[in-house]
RNA sequence: GCCCCUAUCGUCUAGAGGCCUAGGACGAAGCCCUCUCAAGGCUUAGACCGGGGUUCGAAUCCCCGUAGGGGCACCA
């Protein structure tokens, strides 16, 4: 395949969210894949709607998923700028390049006239649409609106009948009838372009081969079409990603469903809480890529380097995907289980100091591997693994009891473990497992009878990592503390 | 109201006329392993939206329904 050049073009109203996200990997896959180039523009065009901090949001995202950018922001590249608010008086000569041609006009209508004449429409159970009440103005009146200084809208001047046949590379051809386009506006009275002319003229400027984007542009695809057919461009190959749909498979994900979804499941669509939660990078761009796309029916454990290898445009799929967290999850946990332990370790300090607890490095390394098949998101690490750090643990004294003894006689089964551990001479988890499980047989308790309290009066957790292990980690000192003050509450009862 | 898109297990999907008594993954259930929880291994349940065509033959092609989604701004 041809080097391609592709962009992505988010608007910087918001966070970065996993659609976006999946955009973006797609076309950055591509431009790895032939050698091309990623573009990143920012669609600011709508001063409005701006939100601060967006821009950076998006970046930040971005890059911590490994989707760094050719030309754009930050990088520079030979069609700056990037930023299509300051493109606007490219945007602008090429709306008057259309007027002159006659292939658009200006319009004088006052958002009155045009709400006034949404609302008959809406009455009248019409399509919404303008009237080209303006298209129709002669030289002189133009003339005079001008003259007095009567504020202006550029229109497109859109065929009256007819059709226009658009190809989209996963759909195939796509036909309107021209009737249903109305004279779109595409430079608003303030100057500034609307996305429809700015985005076409900006990939054309820009060298654009391949425009993928989100499903909700399909609608306005012929638009485009028109307008590059206009000016004569070539058209880009076009390719509408269907968006996802909220894990119950019904409608878009709301702001409401977003916050929701954070704080009673531990997911999140935004990138950037995805990465606060503690997933991979990794794991989401697998996750991701499998949303909407696939290789085969059986290869699903990609990392980027065979999805660059891998991808294909042919093999997208048209139709909306739910979003499923639990795969993501699965994701997370193959990706994490193949991560190098010492790094492990890194991400998951900032996460025991967030918890409150300090980690010393060192021991943070051996207990990584107890854990790393237990946790799903970095998150998970404190609350399972914070009692190796912490001076004392508290427990739950019902937690305290052997399965069917008094508190008496759970009392005086964790004082024989006492004195056991007391006396071996090593802490090494082979020798604290044989000496335990032997006194397990002679007090006629299952195994499971006389961890369950061990493990609670030494990790004040009913789950935890190994036992054994732990104990070996923790060093007879502080076991023997924790299992006395164990006993000791057993025996307040 | 109008326009556009989509339609295979609960979810993500494989399937591009016979290889389909429809394959894989997540999730679920069961079993094994086991000091808890995981991880791992094995097994099970589970789908071609409906109706018409085309064809010797359709999950695959066409049409009509239906359902879901998206769009119809001086937003992107």
């Amino acid at each position: 395949m041809q080097p391609v050049r592709v962009r992505f073009a988010p608007s910087p109203t918001g966070f970065l969210h996993i659609g976006g996200a999946r955009t973006a990997l797609y076309n950055y896959l591509l431009a790895r894949q032939t050698g091309g180039s990623f573009v990143l523009r920012i669609e600011d065009t709508d001063q409005e709607r701006l939100v601060p901090g967006a821009l950076e949001n998006m970046l930040a995202a971005l890059r911590w998923l490994g989707l760094q950018w050719d030309e754009g922001p930050q990088v520079g590249g030979p069609h700056a700028p990037y930023v299509q608010s300051e493109r606007a008086a490219l945007h602008r000569a090429r709306a008057e390049q259309l007027v002159l041609a006659g292939k658009a006009y200006y319009c004088y209508c006052t958002r009155e006239r045009l709400d006034a004449l949404r609302t008959e429409q809406r009455v009248l159970k019409r399509p919404p649409r303008y009237d080209g009440h303006c298209r129709g103005l002669s030289a002189a009146e133009a003339a005079q609106l001008r003259a007095a200084g009567t504020p202006a809208v550029i229109r497109f001047k859109t065929p009256a009948d007819g059709s226009t046949t658009v190809t989209d590379a996963i759909r195939g051809d796509i036909t309107v009838q021209n009737s249903t386009l109305d004279d779109f506006i595409i430079l608003k009275s303030d100057g500034l372009s609307l996305y429809h002319l700015a985005a076409m003229a900006d990939d054309h400027d820009m060298g654009i081969t391949h425009v993928i984007r989100a499903d909700e542009w399909l609608p306005s695809l012929p638009k485009h079409a028109l307008i590059l057919r206009a000016f004569g461009w070539p058209e880009p190959v076009w390719c509408h990603l269907s968006v996802f749909r909220k894990p119950s498979g019904k409608g878009k994900m709301s702001k409401r469903d977003a916050a929701e979804l954070r704080g009673t499941e531990g997911h999140s669509i935004f990138v950037h809480e995805l990465r606060e939660i503690g997933y991979l990078p990794a794991a989401v761009l697998n996750w991701l890529a499998l949303m909407g796309w696939s290789y085969d029916d059986q290869k699903e454990d990609f990392d980027m380097a065979e999805l660059v290898r891998c991808f294909s445009l042919a093999r997208v799929n048209p139709a909306a995907a739910a979003v499923n967290f639990e795969k993501l999850d699965h994701f997370q946990g193959v990706h994490l289980r193949r991560m190098p332990v010492p790094l492990l370790a890194t991400e998951l300090a900032p996460y025991f100091v967030a918890a409150g607890v300090q980690a010393d490095p060192a021991m943070l390394e051996r207990i990584v591997p107890l854990i790393q098949e237990r946790i799903t998101t970095f998150e998970d690490a404190p609350p399972l693994a914070g009692f190796f750090f912490r001076a004392s643990v508290d427990c739950s004294s019902a937690d305290l009891l052997v399965k069917d003894k008094t508190a008496d006689e759970s009392a005086a089964i964790l004082q024989r473990a006492h004195a056991l551990l007391a006396a071996l001479p090593t802490m090494q988890h082979s020798a604290v497992n044989a000496a335990l499980t032997a006194l397990a047989a002679e007090l006629a308790l299952k195994p499971g009878q006389l961890f369950s309290p061990l493990r609670m009066a030494v990790t004040g957790q009913k789950v935890s990592p190994p036992l054994f292990e732990s104990m070996e980690l923790l060093g007879r000192e502080v076991v023997l503390a924790r299992i006395a003050a164990g006993a000791q509450l057993l025996q307040a009862l």
